[in-house]
DNA sequence: CGACACACCTGGATGC
DNA sequence: TGCATCCAGGTGTGTC
């Protein structure tokens, strides 16, 4: 489900909610996630008051006077606010107790993601190999082009290795590729600068885009306010093998790149 | 180091 | 209707 648009989405949809408030109590009712939630989680934030939300890739990051709580959504996450009376679902995992009267809630059925806390977000091991942000001047062609050279990997997954740029997955890398008329199983190393011009510009448009249109709903995806997302409306290729390309009128087709389903038009994409 | 398979977990869609 | 199978928005780890 969420990748950096939807992520960005929770951001700005909880910010209201949450910052400025105080933290009565972490209720966890489910600690096997991905990664145990530790103990520690609980005592840090009890009485701390958040002073910020921001977000790095697909982390979301809550900022304390004394260090950063790190969320992440995995496949199936979703933060939102709630009645304080509200009563939790058996994949309702963890409650943020505000001093506003409302809570904070983690659901998380398939319990991919995480709930870690850190000294300090950024140094922390989830964080510090993370490319540069999408969105910002740190994300550029040549970047792309330099680090690609000699590799072999087929430019989606390259696309989607977090080290390379944080917060693009499988529905974001399928369509700036297709955006950008490139063929999501040429070898990255053998792609021209000129053409990751392209992508980048593609890139920055359809995450954009999605920002804008409150992030991208499949099945289940809410925003910080629980509403559903509608950029799958906007989608070209994603889902829609079988159908008829926007640009050409062909048929759009589904490979298996790196065991994750790949979606492009074999006309406009070289 | 790079490429690849697989692990974690649940629910929904599909097919028999 | 019931059951088996496959698939899904992510990513850390282990193998060659």
């Amino acid at each position: 489900m969420p990748e950096l648009p939807e992520v960005e989405t929770t951001r700005r949809g909880l910010a209201p909610h949450v910052v400025g408030r105080r933290v009565l109590a972490l209720v966890i009712r489910q600690p096997r996630l991905r990664e145990p939630i530790a103990r520690e989680v609980a005592t840090r934030v009890k009485g701390r008051t958040v002073l910020r939300l921001s977000r790095r890739g697909k982390y979301l990051l809550l900022h304390f006077a004394n260090g950063d709580l790190i969320v992440h959504l995995g496949m199936s996450g979703s933060l939102r606010i709630v009645e304080e009376t509200a009563e939790a679902g058996s994949h309702d995992h963890v409650d943020w107790v505000l001093d506003s009267g409302y809570r904070l809630r983690f659901r998380d059925p398939r319990r991919f993601g995480t709930v870690a806390w850190a000294s300090s977000a950024k140094a922390h091991a989830l964080l510090r190999a993370l490319g540069p942000e999408p969105l910002t001047s740190d994300f550029h062609a040549t970047g792309l082009f330099d680090r690609s050279r000699g590799r072999r990997v087929a430019v989606k997954q390259f696309l989607m290795d977090h080290r390379v740029v944080a917060g693009i997955g499988n529905i974001y890398a399928n369509e700036a590729l297709f955006r950008a008329g490139i063929h999501p199983a040429r070898a990255a190393g053998r792609i021209a600068l000129c053409r990751y011009e392209r992508l980048v510009e593609a890139v920055r448009r359809v995450l954009h885009e999605a920002i804008e249109a409150g992030g991208t709903t499949l099945r289940d995806f809410v925003g910080g306010e629980g509403q559903a997302g509608y950029f799958s409306q906007q989608l070209q290729v994603y889902g829609r093998a079988g159908q008829a390309c926007a640009e050409c009128g062909g048929v759009i087709a589904c490979i298996r790149i790196g065991q994750r389903s790949t979606y492009y038009c074999p006309r406009c994409q070289r």
